[in-house]
RNA sequence: GCUGGCGUAGCUUAAGGUGGCAAAGCCCCUCCUUGGUAUGGAGGUAGACGCGGGUUCGAAGCCUGCCGCCAGCCCCA
């Protein structure tokens, strides 16, 4: 047998028979790294760790702590899940089943729909065939003979057909059990410590809604028991945190049946906090040169028709309004009534950039089913403005716009996000508008701006706005799940679609780009997340009560309305609590509430004009006069202060 | 919209597989208590069990159609 030279990520080469398996350089290295490998790494591509290496290459044994890792591991845990399910139901059909980000999932198709008490079952019979120590073995078949091996195996046969290589590879678990797959997979079942089934749902095959719908069931696997446990208790904190929940207790939004699903009540907490964002932004747009207008949440049809809407996003609108001489659409965006403020009057270069912002409302026909809260609304307000600007001014507008983003996102405490530059499907004319040289253009201009920044993004297709491309910023909630919140779209389309113009320096008509972007997205969406991010203790200057004046007995009540007198009138928001209990249980209420400050006073604190102030987090602060405690509370409001 | 689950007082939940007067805690109201840093005591109001139709002597429970909520698919600010 030949040899073949290997060379470790130490650099080190040595030569090794050809068909060395990556377990067997492992244990080569130390047996401490055999027990501890997943996978292998072989020059770029993931190896099985028992799959023969038949060159030179570069090897690198992989292991939990290594993220790819985790990839492979539940990947195999997909597949014992599909085993699982083929033991107990066998006339079920396996469709695919890979790693997600917090687990897997594998599709099936099946005449009944899997109960939760069938998912226990399943559960059960995964830990029966993980402890039987099956191995994951590769085996290459012909696609001719995969066809006619998968033929009763509907959903299998189609991905053979349309993926498969002359030659293709299939995973066996054990003796029964065969699966068409890419892998690799850990080397055999004694690797899966820990996972749990999570809940079962319906999929459409591909994705696509016109395909098959199929029972997918989701699940989690981690390394190890612990792991996992901290996943699942993530996971009830995030129902803890969850906004629809805090919403309710802390009274700050509701939905009513008979006002229409996705229409949220703002209640008078949550629209302070509304309020409160509301006017934030307003102010630092004022700061930034923006002009602020208003226009109606409605347009006769010709204006979407006129703009692209009509024909690109007419299925996120709600129906026409047909009335006597004309029709009318409810708005799912504002550009067009700012394209046509724009347009009132002539422009010279002179004017450039006119910044025209407003907090637009619009209305979207979203699908019953993906309603949710205030995260997914019917009638949403957009922190909305479009950048009208020489194509030279793209950049330094575009700077700007990620610079009110980042300071933004600090005075609202925000952290953790990312950049994503989302491309149009080019195949999809349907959905976008067709003209190669504007794409091209803008995705050219955004990542030029994104790269003059040093700001890393990544690249997603199909994402873009119907008129062009768009650099989106993504959030991640507690539990790491992304959603565009701020967004910034440069646009060549809509100012051909509206034939705009502004007089150059040269006396000649010229056409200025547009830039849309929302800096704190719709109102309704930036509150949702801020009522998580902060788990409803919110920071004092967005705390719809910031402080809760507590009286001991009934004989302080006049002193703490004039607490409260003093400190609204130097703009604190205070509530006091005159019921007659003790203040145990008026500080337990208030802790509840999340009030940031509980303010008791009894006879002692009412002798000397002072407050024993008592903070949510820090507990018992001592005795301050009123003024001391005002000064403070005023810092924090007026530096916005997050963290307590 | 689709698949599955769910829908009981303002809120959180119980009973409900075998159809026969619907429970509790919190909230709220009244009274007692005037108490110093997470719920003082007593009493009270409150629900024809999402809505409509059906089966039945009788339905919260069974059947059926809507509506809404939850998870996911799809979509997305």
């Amino acid at each position: 047998m030949s040899n073949i030279e290997i060379t470790l990520p130490d650099g080190s080469k040595q030569p090794v028979p050809s068909g060395v398996s990556p377990i067997d350089i492992a244990k080569s290295i130390s047996p401490r790294l055999a027990d501890a490998a997943i996978v292998a790494r072989v020059d770029g591509e993931l190896y099985d760790l028992t799959r023969p290496i038949e060159k030179d290459a570069t090897v690198q044994i992989l292991t939990s702590r290594d993220p790819e890792s985790l990839q492979v591991y539940r990947h195999s845990t997909a597949h014992l899940l599909a085993a699982a399910v083929l033991e107990l139901f066998p006339e079920t059909k396996l469709g695919i089943g890979p790693p997600i980000e917090s687990g897997f999932y594998y599709d099936f198709d099946r005449a009944t729909p899997f109960t939760p008490e069938d998912l226990e079952k399943i559960e059960k019979k995964m830990w029966e065939i993980q402890k039987r120590h099956l191995p994951y073995e590769r085996v290459y078949t012909r696609k001719e003979d995969g066809l006619r091996k998968y033929a009763d195996a509907w959903m299998k046969c189609q991905l053979i057909d349309e993926r498969a290589g002359e030659v293709f590879t299939e995973y066996t678990l054990g003796p029964q059990f065969i699966d068409f797959c890419r892998g690799p997979h850990v080397p055999d079942t004694s690797k899966i410590k820990a996972f749990k089934l999570l809940s079962i749902a319906g999929a459409y095959w591909k994705g696509d809604e016109h395909n098959k719908q199929l029972q997918r069931i989701y699940g989690t696997a981690f390394f190890t028991r612990q792991d996992l446990e901290d996943y699942l208790h993530r996971l009830e904190e995030a129902k803890r945190r969850d906004h629809r929940r805090l919403g309710k207790e802390l009274e700050l939004f509701t939905v009513n049946e008979t006002v229409g699903s996705g229409l949220p009540l703002w209640l008078p907490k949550g629209a302070t906090i509304r309020r409160l964002l509301e006017e934030y932004i307003l102010e630092r747009e004022r700061a930034s040169g923006y002009q602020h207008v208003y226009t109606p949440d409605l347009a006769k049809v010709d204006l979407y028709k006129r703009s692209g809407h009509w024909e690109h996003y007419h299925d996120d609108m709600f129906p026409l309004m047909d009335l006597e001489t004309e029709q009318m659409v409810l708005r799912p965006m504002n550009c067009p009534h700012h394209i046509l403020i724009y347009e009132s009057k002539q422009r010279s270069y002179r004017d450039l950039p006119v910044r025209l912002a407003e907090l637009g409302t619009m209305y979207r026909y979203e699908r019953s089913g993906a309603l949710s809260g205030l995260s997914r609304v019917r009638a949403m307000t957009l922190n909305d403005a479009h950048i009208f600007c020489t194509p030279d001014q793209i950049k330094e507008e575009f700077s700007s716009v990620m610079k009110l983003v980042e300071r933004a996102y600090r005075d609202l405490g925000i952290t953790r996000y990312t950049y994503r530059l989302s491309l149009r499907d080019k195949a999809n004319t349907e959905k976008f508008v067709d003209n190669d040289e504007m794409w091209e253009l803008g995705q050219r201009v955004l990542r030029e701006a994104m790269d003059s920044l040093g700001l890393p993004y990544t690249e997603a297709p199909g994402e873009a706005a119907f008129y062009g491309p768009k650099l989106d910023i993504q959030l991640a909630d507690v539990m790491g799940h992304e959603e565009t919140y701020s967004t910034i779209q440069v646009d060549f389309h809509l100012p051909s679609q509206f034939a705009l113009t502004y007089v150059g320096a040269d006396g000649k008509e010229h056409r200025p780009v547009m830039i849309h972007r929302a800096v704190v997205s719709t109102m309704e969406r930036m509150v949702a997340y801020l009522i998580e991010l902060y788990a409803g203790a919110f920071p004092v200057w967005l705390a719809p009560v910031q402080a809760a004046v507590l009286p001991i007995t009934d004989r302080q009540a006049e002193y703490a309305r004039t607490i409260q007198q003093s400190l609204e009138s130097a703009g604190i928001r205070v509530t006091v609590d005159e019921r007659s209990e003790k203040v145990n249980f008026k500080i337990r209420e208030a802790q509840l509430q999340k009030i940031p400050y509980m303010l008791v006073v009894g006879d002692r604190e009412q002798q000397n004009g002072q407050v024993s102030v008592r903070h949510r987090k820090h507990g018992d602060q001592g005795v301050k006069t009123l003024e001391s405690f005002l000064a403070e509370i005023r810092t924090l409001n007026d530096t916005k202060a997050v963290s307590e």
